[in-house]
Parts: structure tokens; C-alpha cells; sequence
DNA sequence: CGTCACATTTACGTTAACGTAAGGTTCTAC
DNA sequence: GTAGAACCTTACGTTAACGTAAATGTGACG
């Protein structure tokens, strides 16, 4: 079952739709870290909510290493002072992209649907010949 | 200035903060079609709505394959029926998208401010040795 | 007339994000 | 014990979206 508490490779390639090319890309470039039985990849509940987070990014066109410097904020891992200070400027930042992506995303929907509205109109015009 | 009826590829860039690679490039991929003075690109009206058009999905992680067909709709010459019909049907379903990706980004907005939050506690924390 | 800024075309180079193929291990099933 | 499924590593290939370099053209200016 996809709820288990542990998953293989290819559970987790059918419960997120990716390909395991992908996941182990992603662990190459440090975005996500599984534990290994062997040399078998093991995904737990902290790589899934990593591997959402990740696919949830890139639908908002962020690059993977915008994402992974993203991702320490959701570790509590909080190391020194530094650090933290630093990933928080970084994730207001990220903030302030997103609520202008928000905004611009509102303006360009009702856009878009004005002209399905006109588009459509004509296509009725044109249908009565 | 940049509200002139007609505007050259330098000012063109300046203006929207691309490059003339970029233009060329989008005129390749038949996005833009600007006229010609000789050899000269000119763009008017017409071309600076496509390219914020263009620079808009691309913020949205739309390719520019996506973009170009969507770029038809805002374009009156709906030539036939069936043209119109099959660009309607489209849009519908980047409209559909962009809906979805709206609400997804509601989500993650809060998600991400409540991340801020709780780090910033920490750090205050922190700092109080 | 020369030269400078700005434009053009052509073409090879680059980066991100994987795809894909080759060859090898490991576990279960018969 | 061997066949098959599922996993692994290594490494070269691919696509999108430009960057960058080279060679050339063209208009205005001193």
C-alpha cells in the first residue's frame, strides 16, 4: 500500500507518477536522501513530503536548486544561527515571489477567460453561417 | 521613449529587460513576427503584447511551445471554424490549469509563511542565548 | 571618407533536467 | 538452479532556451 510507512523505488514512482530516473536525479543532486537496505533505496515519510515539495516547485517553475535551498526550511535541522538567518531571508524572498506570482496569476486567469468568453461568441456567429 | 508607436530591438530589450537573442529567438519559434524596415526589426503594439504574453508564461512554467499556441488567442483572425473551435478547447484547458495552480499556490503561500514563522521564533529563541 | 554604434545572419556552445541503453546484483518463484 | 522481476551503477544522448563568437551590413556624425 502507498500509505506504508516505508516505500520502494517504484511505489513511490506510481504513488507520485515520477520515473525512478528522476528520484535518483534528485538524489544525486541532494534534494532528497533515502536510507538504503543494501543498496535498495528506501523512502520514508520525510522523502515523500520532500518529493511533494519538489514536483509542487517545479509546477511553479522554480529550478531544482531553487527548491533545494527551499527544502532546508522544512528540515528542523536548524543548525547554527547562521544558517537559519540566512535560509529565512531566502524563504521571504521565495514569499514575496510567490504572492507576485499569485497576483500576476489572478490578472492573466480573468484575462484569459474574457477572451474564451469573446472566442466563444464569435464561434456562435460563425456556427449560425 | 518607450511609448513610442514603434520601437527598435534595443530599445525593445531595455524596455522589457530581455535580450536580442531572446527576440530573434522568439521570432524563430515564430512567437513574434515583427516587420521590417530593410533589414531592421520593428516592433509595434502588436509584438509587446505577445512578449508579455510570452514573459508572463514563462513565470507561470509554461513552455514556450504552450505559449505559442495559446498566443493564437489573442489574435482576432480566428480564420475558420475548426481553427477557432481547437484554440477554444485549448485555452479551456490552460484555463483549467492555471486555476489549479492557483489554488495550489494558495496553499503553499501558507504553508511557506507558516515555515517562515516558526523558524523565525526559533531564531529568536536562539538569539536569546 | 572613416569610424562608431547598432543592427544583421550563421553557427557552434552551454545548462538544466532528465531519457535511455548497457551491464551487473539480488530476491523470490517455480 | 534457473528464470524473472526489481533493483543498482555508469555513462552517453536529448531537448529547451537561450549564450556567445565571428563575420558582415548600414546609418549618422565629424
Amino acid at each position: 500500500m502507498s500509505n506504508a510507512e516505508i516505500m520502494t523505488i517504484s511505489e513511490m514512482c506510481s504513488a507520485y507518477d515520477v520515473t525512478p530516473r528522476a528520484l535518483r536525479f534528485y538524489e544525486d543532486k541532494e534534494l532528497i536522501a533515502p536510507e538504503r537496505r543494501g543498496t535498495q533505496r528506501l523512502y520514508r515519510h520525510r522523502e515523500r513530503a520532500r518529493l511533494q515539495l519538489i514536483l509542487r516547485g517545479k509546477r511553479f517553475g522554480f529550478s531544482l536548486e531553487d527548491i533545494r535551498q527551499l527544502l532546508d526550511m522544512y528540515d528542523r535541522e536548524g543548525s547554527n544561527v547562521a544558517q537559519l538567518a540566512r535560509t529565512l531571508t531566502l524563504a521571504q524572498d521565495r514569499l514575496a515571489q510567490m504572492q507576485a506570482q499569485r497576483a500576476e496569476l489572478d490578472i492573466a486567469i480573468t484575462e484569459l477567460q474574457t477572451e474564451i468568453d469573446l472566442g466563444s461568441a464569435r464561434l456562435q456567429t460563425l456556427e449560425e453561417k
